[in-house]
DNA sequence: CGAGGAATCAAACGATCGTTTGAGCATACG
DNA sequence: CGTATGCTCAAACGATCGTTTGATTCCTCG
Protein backbone atom coordinates (compact mmCIF):
# COMPACT_ATOMS: atom_id res chain seq x y z
CA UNK A 1 0.00 0.00 0.00
CA UNK A 2 1.46 3.02 -1.12
CA UNK A 3 2.31 5.79 1.53
CA UNK A 4 1.07 8.78 -0.18
CA UNK A 5 -1.96 10.62 -1.11
CA UNK A 6 -3.64 8.53 -4.26
CA UNK A 7 -3.98 4.90 -3.53
CA UNK A 8 -2.73 3.79 -6.13
CA UNK A 9 -0.24 0.88 -6.48
CA UNK A 10 3.50 2.66 -7.66
CA UNK A 11 3.17 0.91 -10.94
CA UNK A 12 0.42 2.82 -11.88
CA UNK A 13 1.33 6.13 -10.43
CA UNK A 14 4.36 5.69 -12.41
CA UNK A 15 2.61 5.22 -15.49
CA UNK A 16 0.47 8.32 -14.60
CA UNK A 17 2.96 10.83 -14.51
CA UNK A 18 5.23 9.28 -17.00
CA UNK A 19 2.28 9.95 -19.48
CA UNK A 20 2.10 14.22 -18.24
CA UNK A 21 5.93 14.77 -18.36
CA UNK A 22 6.38 12.54 -21.68
CA UNK A 23 3.51 14.80 -23.17
CA UNK A 24 4.77 18.00 -21.51
CA UNK A 25 8.88 17.62 -22.20
CA UNK A 26 9.47 14.75 -24.61
CA UNK A 27 10.94 11.45 -23.88
CA UNK A 28 14.01 12.83 -23.74
CA UNK A 29 13.17 15.79 -21.90
CA UNK A 30 11.42 14.13 -18.69
CA UNK A 31 13.96 13.18 -16.36
CA UNK A 32 13.56 10.17 -14.16
CA UNK A 33 13.65 12.43 -11.41
CA UNK A 34 10.79 14.48 -12.29
CA UNK A 35 9.00 11.98 -13.25
CA UNK A 36 9.31 9.86 -9.85
CA UNK A 37 8.87 13.12 -7.81
CA UNK A 38 5.82 13.85 -9.79
CA UNK A 39 4.43 10.58 -8.96
CA UNK A 40 5.89 10.74 -5.50
CA UNK A 41 8.13 7.56 -6.13
CA UNK A 42 11.27 6.60 -5.39
CA UNK A 43 13.76 7.00 -8.15
CA UNK A 44 14.88 3.58 -8.08
CA UNK A 45 11.42 2.32 -8.62
CA UNK A 46 11.02 3.16 -11.95
CA UNK A 47 14.07 0.67 -12.62
CA UNK A 48 12.89 -1.84 -10.65
CA UNK A 49 9.50 -2.07 -11.99
CA UNK A 50 9.86 -1.66 -15.36
CA UNK A 51 13.82 -2.38 -15.97
CA UNK A 52 14.64 0.79 -17.60
CA UNK A 53 13.67 3.90 -19.02
CA UNK A 54 13.29 2.76 -22.61
CA UNK A 55 10.58 -0.29 -21.31
CA UNK A 56 9.21 2.35 -19.19
CA UNK A 57 7.87 4.36 -22.47
CA UNK A 58 6.89 1.39 -24.33
CA UNK A 59 4.56 0.11 -21.33
CA UNK A 60 2.67 3.79 -21.46
CA UNK A 61 2.41 3.20 -25.43
CA UNK A 62 0.81 -0.55 -24.42
CA UNK A 63 -1.08 0.06 -21.72
CA UNK A 64 -3.53 2.89 -23.47
CA UNK A 65 -2.94 1.62 -27.62
CA UNK A 66 -4.43 -2.17 -26.44
CA UNK A 67 -7.56 -0.13 -25.06
CA UNK A 68 -7.39 2.34 -27.80
CA UNK A 69 -6.84 0.13 -30.56
CA UNK A 70 -9.74 -2.86 -28.91
CA UNK A 71 -11.85 -0.76 -29.48
CA UNK A 72 -11.41 0.88 -33.16
CA UNK A 73 -10.97 -2.86 -33.90
CA UNK A 74 -14.19 -4.21 -32.47
CA UNK A 75 -16.27 -1.58 -34.37
CA UNK A 76 -14.57 -1.90 -37.32
CA UNK A 77 -15.36 -6.13 -37.27
CA UNK A 78 -19.31 -4.82 -36.98
CA UNK A 79 -18.94 -2.74 -40.61
CA UNK A 80 -16.35 -4.27 -42.33
CA UNK A 81 -17.55 -5.91 -45.72
CA UNK A 82 -21.08 -5.16 -45.21
CA UNK A 83 -22.56 -3.55 -48.34
CA UNK A 84 -24.50 -0.44 -46.28
CA UNK A 85 -20.80 0.83 -44.99
CA UNK A 86 -20.10 4.33 -45.89
CA UNK A 87 -16.69 6.07 -45.64
CA UNK A 88 -17.95 8.13 -42.49
CA UNK A 89 -18.73 5.01 -40.69
CA UNK A 90 -15.35 3.62 -40.95
CA UNK A 91 -13.93 7.24 -40.00
CA UNK A 92 -16.00 7.06 -37.36
CA UNK A 93 -14.86 3.44 -36.08
CA UNK A 94 -11.23 4.59 -36.29
CA UNK A 95 -12.03 8.25 -34.05
CA UNK A 96 -14.80 7.94 -32.16
CA UNK A 97 -12.79 5.56 -29.63
CA UNK A 98 -9.91 7.86 -30.00
CA UNK A 99 -11.98 10.64 -28.85
CA UNK A 100 -13.24 8.59 -25.89
CA UNK A 101 -9.76 8.39 -24.68
CA UNK A 102 -9.57 11.84 -24.87
CA UNK A 103 -12.42 12.16 -22.70
CA UNK A 104 -10.43 12.01 -18.97
CA UNK A 105 -7.58 14.28 -18.80
CA UNK A 106 -5.07 11.53 -18.40
CA UNK A 107 -6.35 10.13 -21.91
CA UNK A 108 -6.09 13.22 -23.73
CA UNK A 109 -2.21 13.73 -22.49
CA UNK A 110 -1.73 10.15 -24.34
CA UNK A 111 -2.57 11.48 -27.80
CA UNK A 112 0.30 14.15 -27.19
CA UNK A 113 2.30 11.27 -26.22
CA UNK A 114 1.50 9.80 -29.89
CA UNK A 115 1.98 12.72 -31.50
CA UNK A 116 5.09 13.06 -29.99
CA UNK A 117 6.06 9.59 -30.93
CA UNK A 118 5.34 10.16 -34.75
CA UNK A 119 7.50 13.33 -34.50
CA UNK A 120 10.46 11.69 -33.19
CA UNK A 121 11.99 9.43 -36.09
CA UNK A 122 13.53 7.22 -33.51
CA UNK A 123 13.81 4.02 -35.03
CA UNK A 124 13.37 1.71 -31.93
CA UNK A 125 9.93 3.03 -31.41
CA UNK A 126 8.59 2.97 -34.59
CA UNK A 127 9.52 -0.23 -34.81
CA UNK A 128 7.87 -0.97 -31.60
CA UNK A 129 4.41 0.56 -32.96
CA UNK A 130 4.60 -1.12 -36.02
CA UNK A 131 5.02 -4.43 -34.99
CA UNK A 132 2.65 -3.96 -32.48
CA UNK A 133 -0.10 -2.21 -33.25
CA UNK A 134 0.10 -1.80 -37.77
CA UNK A 135 -2.34 -4.28 -38.07
CA UNK A 136 -4.79 -2.15 -37.35
CA UNK A 137 -3.19 0.66 -39.85
CA UNK A 138 -3.75 -2.14 -42.34
CA UNK A 139 -7.37 -3.05 -41.80
CA UNK A 140 -8.98 0.30 -41.85
CA UNK A 141 -6.77 0.63 -45.17
CA UNK A 142 -8.30 -2.60 -46.14
CA UNK A 143 -11.68 -1.27 -45.73
CA UNK A 144 -10.91 2.13 -47.16
CA UNK A 145 -9.62 0.16 -50.32
CA UNK A 146 -13.06 -2.36 -50.71
CA UNK A 147 -15.31 1.40 -50.46
CA UNK A 148 -13.37 3.29 -52.66
CA UNK A 149 -12.39 0.69 -55.60
CA UNK A 150 -11.57 3.54 -58.01
CA UNK A 151 -8.61 4.87 -56.40
CA UNK A 152 -5.02 3.60 -57.16
CA UNK A 153 -3.28 1.54 -54.33
CA UNK A 154 -0.63 4.67 -54.22
CA UNK A 155 -3.29 7.55 -54.37
CA UNK A 156 -5.04 5.09 -51.38
CA UNK A 157 -2.04 5.39 -49.54
CA UNK A 158 -1.84 8.70 -50.08
CA UNK A 159 -5.01 9.85 -48.71
CA UNK A 160 -4.86 7.55 -45.73
CA UNK A 161 -1.50 9.57 -44.82
CA UNK A 162 -2.88 12.41 -44.89
CA UNK A 163 -6.23 11.57 -43.03
CA UNK A 164 -3.58 10.39 -40.31
CA UNK A 165 -2.00 13.23 -40.19
CA UNK A 166 -4.61 15.48 -39.50
CA UNK A 167 -5.93 13.63 -37.38
CA UNK A 168 -3.06 13.19 -35.27
CA UNK A 169 -2.27 16.73 -35.65
CA UNK A 170 -6.47 18.02 -34.30
CA UNK A 171 -6.24 15.63 -31.39
CA UNK A 172 -3.15 15.79 -30.05
CA UNK A 173 -4.56 19.76 -29.20
CA UNK A 174 -3.16 21.65 -31.26
CA UNK A 175 -5.84 23.91 -32.20
CA UNK A 176 -9.50 23.34 -32.11
CA UNK A 177 -9.93 20.90 -30.02
CA UNK A 178 -10.17 22.39 -26.89
CA UNK A 179 -13.46 22.40 -25.35
CA UNK A 180 -15.03 25.77 -24.89
CA UNK A 181 -16.52 26.06 -21.22
CA UNK A 182 -20.38 26.15 -22.15
CA UNK A 183 -20.12 23.43 -24.55
CA UNK A 184 -21.47 19.89 -22.65
CA UNK A 185 -18.32 17.31 -23.05
CA UNK A 186 -20.49 14.85 -24.67
CA UNK A 187 -21.78 17.18 -27.05
CA UNK A 188 -18.15 18.94 -27.95
CA UNK A 189 -17.13 14.87 -28.66
CA UNK A 190 -19.68 14.99 -31.27
CA UNK A 191 -19.20 17.74 -32.59
CA UNK A 192 -15.37 17.14 -32.72
CA UNK A 193 -16.38 13.74 -34.26
CA UNK A 194 -18.54 15.33 -37.31
CA UNK A 195 -15.78 18.55 -38.15
CA UNK A 196 -13.16 15.38 -38.33
CA UNK A 197 -15.02 12.88 -40.38
CA UNK A 198 -16.59 15.28 -42.56
CA UNK A 199 -13.00 16.60 -43.14
CA UNK A 200 -11.74 13.22 -43.50
CA UNK A 201 -14.13 11.80 -45.90
CA UNK A 202 -14.37 15.08 -47.81
CA UNK A 203 -10.43 14.08 -48.66
CA UNK A 204 -10.86 10.63 -49.42
CA UNK A 205 -13.31 10.91 -51.09
CA UNK A 206 -11.93 13.78 -53.53
CA UNK A 207 -12.69 13.28 -57.21
CA UNK B 1 38.98 30.37 -43.71
CA UNK B 2 38.10 27.34 -42.08
CA UNK B 3 40.72 24.62 -41.94
CA UNK B 4 38.20 21.90 -42.32
CA UNK B 5 37.11 20.20 -45.45
CA UNK B 6 33.98 22.17 -46.52
CA UNK B 7 34.60 25.82 -47.64
CA UNK B 8 32.12 26.98 -45.32
CA UNK B 9 32.11 29.58 -42.43
CA UNK B 10 31.98 28.09 -39.05
CA UNK B 11 28.54 29.70 -38.15
CA UNK B 12 26.61 28.10 -41.51
CA UNK B 13 28.69 24.88 -40.75
CA UNK B 14 27.36 24.89 -37.19
CA UNK B 15 23.68 25.40 -38.65
CA UNK B 16 24.12 22.70 -41.06
CA UNK B 17 25.17 20.11 -38.75
CA UNK B 18 22.26 21.25 -36.12
CA UNK B 19 19.30 21.13 -38.73
CA UNK B 20 20.28 17.46 -39.50
CA UNK B 21 20.95 16.56 -36.09
CA UNK B 22 17.75 18.54 -34.78
CA UNK B 23 15.85 16.53 -37.01
CA UNK B 24 16.77 13.32 -36.10
CA UNK B 25 17.28 13.49 -32.53
CA UNK B 26 15.15 16.43 -31.29
CA UNK B 27 16.22 19.75 -29.99
CA UNK B 28 16.94 18.34 -26.83
CA UNK B 29 18.31 14.70 -27.63
CA UNK B 30 21.00 16.57 -29.50
CA UNK B 31 23.67 17.58 -27.48
CA UNK B 32 26.33 20.20 -28.35
CA UNK B 33 28.99 17.76 -28.48
CA UNK B 34 27.36 15.66 -31.08
CA UNK B 35 26.42 18.81 -33.19
CA UNK B 36 30.57 20.31 -33.24
CA UNK B 37 31.92 17.08 -33.88
CA UNK B 38 29.67 16.78 -36.71
CA UNK B 39 30.24 20.03 -38.28
CA UNK B 40 34.20 19.68 -37.63
CA UNK B 41 34.33 22.39 -35.17
CA UNK B 42 35.06 23.09 -31.69
CA UNK B 43 33.12 23.07 -29.03
CA UNK B 44 32.89 26.15 -28.06
CA UNK B 45 31.82 27.66 -31.36
CA UNK B 46 28.22 27.56 -30.39
CA UNK B 47 28.22 29.88 -27.53
CA UNK B 48 30.90 31.92 -28.88
CA UNK B 49 28.71 32.46 -32.34
CA UNK B 50 25.26 32.11 -31.02
CA UNK B 51 25.16 32.92 -27.60
CA UNK B 52 23.39 29.78 -26.60
CA UNK B 53 21.65 26.53 -27.88
CA UNK B 54 18.43 28.10 -27.65
CA UNK B 55 19.27 30.86 -29.41
CA UNK B 56 21.00 28.59 -31.94
CA UNK B 57 17.58 26.52 -31.81
CA UNK B 58 16.04 29.92 -32.85
CA UNK B 59 18.50 30.53 -35.64
CA UNK B 60 17.86 27.44 -37.49
CA UNK B 61 13.99 28.42 -37.54
CA UNK B 62 14.86 32.04 -39.09
CA UNK B 63 17.29 30.95 -41.89
CA UNK B 64 14.90 28.70 -43.12
CA UNK B 65 11.62 30.41 -42.07
CA UNK B 66 12.24 34.12 -43.55
CA UNK B 67 12.91 32.36 -47.11
CA UNK B 68 10.04 30.00 -46.97
CA UNK B 69 7.46 32.26 -45.64
CA UNK B 70 8.94 35.29 -47.79
CA UNK B 71 7.55 32.93 -50.78
CA UNK B 72 4.40 32.05 -49.39
CA UNK B 73 3.73 35.63 -49.20
CA UNK B 74 4.88 36.41 -52.56
CA UNK B 75 2.76 33.81 -53.95
CA UNK B 76 0.19 34.80 -52.37
CA UNK B 77 0.08 38.19 -52.88
CA UNK B 78 -0.18 37.83 -56.80
CA UNK B 79 -3.66 35.96 -56.21
CA UNK B 80 -4.92 37.77 -53.31
CA UNK B 81 -8.12 39.56 -53.57
CA UNK B 82 -8.56 38.25 -57.35
CA UNK B 83 -12.13 36.98 -58.45
CA UNK B 84 -10.20 34.18 -60.54
CA UNK B 85 -8.50 32.81 -57.74
CA UNK B 86 -9.54 29.50 -56.68
CA UNK B 87 -8.86 27.50 -53.15
CA UNK B 88 -6.08 25.16 -55.36
CA UNK B 89 -4.17 28.72 -56.07
CA UNK B 90 -4.58 29.65 -52.68
CA UNK B 91 -3.40 26.27 -51.39
CA UNK B 92 -0.59 25.71 -54.30
CA UNK B 93 0.76 29.03 -53.09
CA UNK B 94 1.41 27.74 -49.66
CA UNK B 95 2.53 24.75 -50.47
CA UNK B 96 5.44 24.92 -53.42
CA UNK B 97 7.85 26.96 -51.25
CA UNK B 98 7.39 24.00 -48.72
CA UNK B 99 8.17 21.65 -51.88
CA UNK B 100 10.92 23.35 -53.18
CA UNK B 101 12.67 23.53 -49.73
CA UNK B 102 12.55 19.95 -49.90
CA UNK B 103 14.29 20.01 -53.42
CA UNK B 104 17.72 19.65 -52.01
CA UNK B 105 18.53 17.55 -48.72
CA UNK B 106 19.00 19.42 -45.95
CA UNK B 107 15.91 21.33 -46.82
CA UNK B 108 13.83 18.75 -46.49
CA UNK B 109 15.55 17.75 -43.34
CA UNK B 110 14.06 21.46 -42.24
CA UNK B 111 10.69 19.97 -42.43
CA UNK B 112 11.18 17.74 -39.90
CA UNK B 113 12.37 19.68 -37.95
CA UNK B 114 9.26 22.35 -37.86
CA UNK B 115 7.34 19.13 -37.62
CA UNK B 116 8.87 18.16 -34.03
CA UNK B 117 8.47 21.68 -32.92
CA UNK B 118 4.84 21.75 -33.36
CA UNK B 119 4.58 18.18 -31.25
CA UNK B 120 6.87 20.09 -28.75
CA UNK B 121 4.60 22.18 -26.30
CA UNK B 122 7.15 24.42 -25.90
CA UNK B 123 5.90 27.94 -24.62
CA UNK B 124 8.85 29.45 -25.29
CA UNK B 125 9.65 28.31 -29.04
CA UNK B 126 5.64 28.62 -29.90
CA UNK B 127 5.56 32.18 -28.86
CA UNK B 128 8.59 32.63 -30.78
CA UNK B 129 7.17 30.98 -34.20
CA UNK B 130 3.83 32.69 -33.59
CA UNK B 131 5.42 36.55 -33.33
CA UNK B 132 7.75 35.75 -35.87
CA UNK B 133 5.74 34.08 -38.41
CA UNK B 134 1.93 34.06 -37.29
CA UNK B 135 0.94 36.44 -40.07
CA UNK B 136 1.47 34.16 -42.76
CA UNK B 137 -1.40 31.70 -41.33
CA UNK B 138 -3.36 34.61 -40.87
CA UNK B 139 -3.39 36.54 -44.34
CA UNK B 140 -3.77 32.82 -45.46
CA UNK B 141 -6.63 31.74 -43.43
CA UNK B 142 -8.61 35.58 -44.47
CA UNK B 143 -8.11 34.34 -48.03
CA UNK B 144 -9.47 31.14 -46.98
CA UNK B 145 -12.19 33.12 -45.54
CA UNK B 146 -12.97 34.95 -48.63
CA UNK B 147 -13.16 32.38 -51.12
CA UNK B 148 -15.53 30.18 -48.84
CA UNK B 149 -17.93 32.66 -47.64
CA UNK B 150 -20.41 30.42 -46.23
CA UNK B 151 -18.03 28.81 -43.90
CA UNK B 152 -18.66 29.96 -40.17
CA UNK B 153 -15.24 30.71 -38.48
CA UNK B 154 -15.22 28.28 -36.09
CA UNK B 155 -16.11 26.10 -39.49
CA UNK B 156 -12.98 27.64 -41.32
CA UNK B 157 -10.73 27.27 -38.44
CA UNK B 158 -11.10 24.00 -37.79
CA UNK B 159 -10.46 22.80 -42.03
CA UNK B 160 -7.51 24.99 -42.12
CA UNK B 161 -6.08 23.40 -38.23
CA UNK B 162 -6.87 19.77 -40.26
CA UNK B 163 -4.98 21.22 -43.29
CA UNK B 164 -2.24 22.55 -41.87
CA UNK B 165 -1.85 18.75 -39.82
CA UNK B 166 -2.20 17.16 -42.94
CA UNK B 167 0.62 18.84 -45.06
CA UNK B 168 2.52 18.98 -41.94
CA UNK B 169 2.87 15.39 -41.68
CA UNK B 170 2.98 14.52 -45.08
CA UNK B 171 5.86 17.29 -45.41
CA UNK B 172 8.06 15.99 -42.24
CA UNK B 173 8.18 12.90 -44.24
CA UNK B 174 6.63 10.34 -42.68
CA UNK B 175 4.78 8.59 -45.32
CA UNK B 176 4.38 8.89 -49.51
CA UNK B 177 6.55 11.88 -49.73
CA UNK B 178 9.40 9.70 -50.42
CA UNK B 179 10.43 10.00 -54.18
CA UNK B 180 10.68 6.54 -56.11
CA UNK B 181 14.27 6.26 -57.62
CA UNK B 182 12.99 6.17 -61.25
CA UNK B 183 10.99 9.19 -61.01
CA UNK B 184 12.95 12.19 -62.25
CA UNK B 185 12.47 15.05 -59.11
CA UNK B 186 10.66 17.83 -60.59
CA UNK B 187 8.02 15.45 -61.74
CA UNK B 188 7.82 13.89 -58.24
CA UNK B 189 7.27 17.34 -56.84
CA UNK B 190 4.56 18.14 -59.19
CA UNK B 191 2.73 14.63 -58.07
CA UNK B 192 3.27 15.42 -54.01
CA UNK B 193 1.73 19.35 -54.91
CA UNK B 194 -1.45 17.34 -56.83
CA UNK B 195 -2.13 14.91 -53.89
CA UNK B 196 -1.66 17.27 -51.11
CA UNK B 197 -3.76 20.34 -53.08
CA UNK B 198 -6.39 17.81 -54.04
CA UNK B 199 -6.97 16.39 -50.56
CA UNK B 200 -6.64 20.15 -49.07
CA UNK B 201 -9.03 21.47 -51.44
CA UNK B 202 -11.30 18.53 -51.13
CA UNK B 203 -11.45 19.03 -46.99
CA UNK B 204 -11.79 22.61 -47.31
CA UNK B 205 -14.66 22.53 -49.61
CA UNK B 206 -16.53 19.57 -47.57
CA UNK B 207 -20.37 20.30 -48.34
C1' DC C 1 56.98 44.55 -38.89
C1' DG C 2 54.05 44.82 -34.93
C1' DA C 3 49.76 45.80 -32.49
C1' DG C 4 44.99 44.28 -31.84
C1' DG C 5 40.72 42.28 -32.47
C1' DA C 6 38.38 38.00 -34.07
C1' DA C 7 38.29 33.26 -33.93
C1' DT C 8 39.61 28.75 -32.28
C1' DC C 9 41.26 25.67 -29.00
C1' DA C 10 41.79 22.27 -24.86
C1' DA C 11 40.30 22.04 -20.43
C1' DA C 12 37.47 22.46 -16.76
C1' DC C 13 33.02 24.06 -14.30
C1' DG C 14 28.81 22.56 -11.74
C1' DA C 15 24.59 20.33 -12.79
C1' DT C 16 21.94 16.57 -14.19
C1' DC C 17 21.33 12.30 -16.52
C1' DG C 18 19.96 6.81 -16.24
C1' DT C 19 21.27 3.19 -13.57
C1' DT C 20 23.02 0.32 -9.65
C1' DT C 21 23.85 -0.88 -4.97
C1' DG C 22 22.95 -2.63 -0.40
C1' DA C 23 20.68 -1.83 3.66
C1' DG C 24 16.03 -1.46 5.66
C1' DC C 25 11.11 -2.34 5.94
C1' DA C 26 6.93 -4.82 5.28
C1' DT C 27 3.94 -8.70 4.61
C1' DA C 28 3.06 -13.74 4.11
C1' DC C 29 4.03 -18.60 5.02
C1' DG C 30 6.37 -22.64 7.21
C1' DC D 1 8.71 -17.35 15.93
C1' DG D 2 11.85 -17.25 12.03
C1' DT D 3 12.56 -16.68 7.54
C1' DA D 4 11.77 -15.87 2.98
C1' DT D 5 9.91 -12.47 -0.48
C1' DG D 6 8.49 -8.14 -2.45
C1' DC D 7 9.20 -3.56 -2.19
C1' DT D 8 11.15 1.06 -0.80
C1' DC D 9 14.76 3.95 0.35
C1' DA D 10 19.08 7.10 0.50
C1' DA D 11 23.28 7.18 -1.58
C1' DA D 12 26.47 6.73 -4.94
C1' DC D 13 28.19 5.27 -9.76
C1' DG D 14 30.17 6.94 -14.16
C1' DA D 15 28.67 9.43 -18.09
C1' DT D 16 27.11 13.39 -20.34
C1' DC D 17 24.96 17.78 -20.43
C1' DG D 18 25.34 23.32 -21.56
C1' DT D 19 28.37 26.74 -20.47
C1' DT D 20 32.67 29.34 -19.21
C1' DT D 21 37.48 30.27 -19.00
C1' DG D 22 42.03 31.67 -20.44
C1' DA D 23 45.54 30.75 -23.49
C1' DT D 24 46.70 30.47 -28.34
C1' DT D 25 46.36 31.12 -33.22
C1' DC D 26 44.91 33.70 -37.26
C1' DC D 27 44.29 37.65 -39.97
C1' DT D 28 43.92 42.55 -40.79
C1' DC D 29 45.41 47.09 -40.74
C1' DG D 30 48.34 50.95 -39.28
Amino acid sequence: MPASSAALPTKERILGAAEELFAQHGFEGASLRQLTAAAGVNLAAVNYHFGSKDRLIEEVFRRRLDQLNGRRMAALQKIAGDPATTIEDVLEAFIAPALELSHDASGSLFMRVLARAFAEHDDTLRKFLSENYGHVMRQFTAEFARLLPNLSKEELYWRVDLVTGALTHAMSGFGMIQRKSDVPEHQHREQTAEHLIGFAAAGLKSP
